[in-house]
DNA sequence: TCCTGTGAATGTCTTCACAGCC
DNA sequence: GGCTGTGAAGACATTCACAGGA
């Protein structure tokens, strides 16, 4: 039972928490502990972060010393869920979905690619590595017969919302999406998003902050518009979203 | 000159900018006027949040009205710098390298690829797309011939710091890291990553809170410990980051 | 009347700084 | 002495709520 507490744990830190795991699993093995100074370091943000985030997975450190590498590895993974595998399946075997299925790094991580679907009958059935492509239409069944639980969209926008309604109607509640399009998932089932063309845009714009407005842009803007000297140093590093 | 004003726009807030600028595109030639309403339910955001974004870009609504939307597409593009092209080179000719170059959506946005780099002899020279793959040592020289603005990182993980470094080195100051790893770029530099394994991770995590321990896990966590029932409903929408 | 633009209130996240324990 | 864990302060982001212009 140990700490039957609270542990609501905010969302910013959830989301650094796969960081800090692949830090520690990197440390694994060579070195029995480690400060939060040392894994700040490694995972790129200030310690002071890494002490309140590891904070809200228990009091696993110790004062004087800093956290035992193979302990925290193992609270961690118990504590994003990755003592179990969680089959994924991939909706859309275009380029990018093709790409997705190749990548054996799923496998590894515990997201095993449990099947691949699409619409097009002309990609039904076609082999990509080791599996068969099936039609979109089966998700219910892939669903249940391979338990899977995550679902990512590799389809055109235009069919991305469309796609989420039946990946969740399935009974699969946690959904990735790679298509430029806003989708929206019910109550109770998780969405993130990868957003290729957003990010390039938002590094359009500080790139353009830097550069400086071009002329052709500074007359647009009617005139005068002294180009503002690169202002915001720093790494550009977390924030943002977006879909594309 | 208009709005010479301060205009330092939250960084949240230009995480965003895409995301409405893809549904004012989507709304353009379709209807003149837009309200805070209307685009927040297309962007998947609410409207005060809209409206509050918007005012950072200047007074372009019109009260009682709306925005005008071919208007706000045109001082929203220019303001994330899309009324110029920013060649990309993607550095790793791997499964991601090559499905990214393939990807036609980059030159449609204004993201030209400009070349592909790898650093391994068998794959300099190779042909994928309308590109020749040329050796990463090149870097320098691709950069300057072709004018890239941004580098885009599909290596493995062990490299791709160096990359970064030979990307700033080459006068390449944007850069989007997909491999599973740290990497920092100097102040004057920006970054942004896409990291899938992370994203899988998170939704691993709310997807276990979702289902209640698993009664493994709960042993794991020596004894009593009562699946707590589904906290936290709501869609997971923005925040967080990692990387994988 | 309708809808923007924005101060003010609220909520969330980050950082500081130090008490407390090893 | 060293490093964690955490209240408190500060920065940032979101949301409210309404004054004010079309």
């Amino acid at each position: 039972m140990s700490d039957r507490a609270a542990r609501r744990i905010p969302e910013a830190t959830v989301a650094r928490l796969p960081l800090y795991l692949r830090s520690l699993v990197e440390l694994n093995g060579r070195t029995p502990t480690v400060t939060s100074e040392r894994l700040a370091e490694l995972a790129g943000v200030n310690a002071a972060k890494v002490r309140k985030d590891l904070s809200y997975l228990g009091p696993y450190g110790t004062r004087g010393v800093g956290y035992d590498v193979q302990y925290l590895v193992f609270q961690m993974s118990r504590e994003l869920g990755l003592t179990q595998d969680w089959p994924v399946v991939i909706v859309g075997v275009g380029n990018l979905g093709q790409a997705l299925a190749n990548y054996a790094g799923f496998r590894d991580r515990g997201f095993p690619v449990a099947a691949l679907v699409d619409a097009d009958p002309q990609k039904v059935g076609k082999r990509i590595g080791d599996h068969v492509v099936r039609h979109v239409d089966e998700l219910p069944a892939v669903a249940s017969e391979l338990g899977v639980a995550i679902g990512i969209i590799a389809t055109p926008a235009s069919v991305a919302q469309e796609i989420a309604d039946r990946l969740v109607a399935a009974g699969i509640t946690s959904v990735l999406n790679f298509a430029p399009s806003v989708v929206s998932v019910p109550d109770g089932a998780s969405l993130r998003k990868v957003d290729l063309a957003s990010e390039l845009q938002i590094l359009s714009f500080y790139q353009q902050r830097r550069a400086g407005r071009s002329v052709a842009d500074a007359v647009d803007e009617q005139g005068a518009a002294a180009p503002e000297p690169a202002r915001r140093g720093g790494r550009t590093s977390s924030a943002g979203r977006a879909s594309r």
